[in-house]
DNA sequence: TATTGTTATACTCTATAACTATA
DNA sequence: TATAGTTATAGAGTATAACAATA
């Protein structure tokens, strides 16, 4: 006999959250297939939309600290996705840049992202997919979400 | 100069995976009023839902090994909120139940949650809502996740 | 011997803050 | 003195697995 109140719990937030866990661990275990954490692959995107910029820049984009940053570049750049480059003119700074292996991973990575998408969105039809994208968007835009970047950008264990 | 190939990370899978996160992080800093976190919200409900039931039936709900949900109860019993009973006639098992004081505080939870629902969904109309819902609830039962419940009820720092 | 609940422990992830090098 | 990046470290949260009590 689950009680009268309990209406709230069966709304729109609840299901975003369920929805969006699964969508999170979903993508985290496609990408490990690209040998790439979602951090990795946030940073990827970055890179290819904007190169050039200095750590610390991504690095709040990505919302994590920038020490946090340099352990993740680190391992990007011994994979020989990233190249770090001495800022000009100050010298303190690197400009960061995808390599051309990074820039084929990107490739590979979007792929996988349009599969993710579709599998996800399985049981709309086109049209349906179109309508919540719209719904999603005007939430996440008065809500003030920065576009293209969410805090899932977490480690996630094996 | 965003590449064309982006295109997939505009879609329906990444706004859930933001806004999910959104949610999940809005709800948290809400029942924190309470003096509650998730998990522990998650375990209220359930047990006004469905009372009775053994800790590990609960724990495996929600999606927790057995060990940390033992520290889930025991910080809701210390609080006077849920009450264990000893299993009639399996002496091992304890009934968990809520407490009136329980009760009271899940009476409060629910506010809390028509509350955030609003606060979420503001930016869309009443029809649209529904139209959300009835779009996310598709994807989720296609997807086989389980009503009521989501691996969100992870611990969080403050 | 199997199962419920509990406790102990080791491990992962994380942020904080000290440090270096350039400015 | 201030800033970009780096390194070291301590803390929180977690799962794993050993344990106790009952079946």
């Amino acid at each position: 006999m689950p009680d009268r109140e309990d209406r709230s719990w069966g709304g729109a937030a609840f299901l975003l959250a369920q929805l969006g866990a699964h969508a999170t661990t979903a993508f985290a275990q496609r990408v490990a297939e690209l040998d790439l954490t979602p951090p990795q692959a946030g940073l990827l995107r970055m890179l290819a939309q904007v190169p050039g910029q200095s750590q610390q820049t991504y690095a709040e984009r990505l919302g994590m600290p920038p020490s946090r940053f340099v352990t993740l570049v680190d391992t990007m750049e011994q994979r020989g996705l990233v190249e770090r480059r001495r800022g000009e003119p100050d010298r303190r700074a690197y400009a960061l840049y995808l390599t051309d292996d990074g820039q084929e991973l990107k490739r590979r990575l979007d792929a996988i992202g349009r599969a993710h998408e579709d599998d996800l969105c399985a049981a709309l039809t086109t049209v349906e997919r179109a309508t919540l994208r719209e719904l999603l968007t005007r939430m996440a835009q008065q809500q003030n979400l920065t576009a293209g970047v969410h805090p899932g950008y977490r480690q996630r264990r094996g």
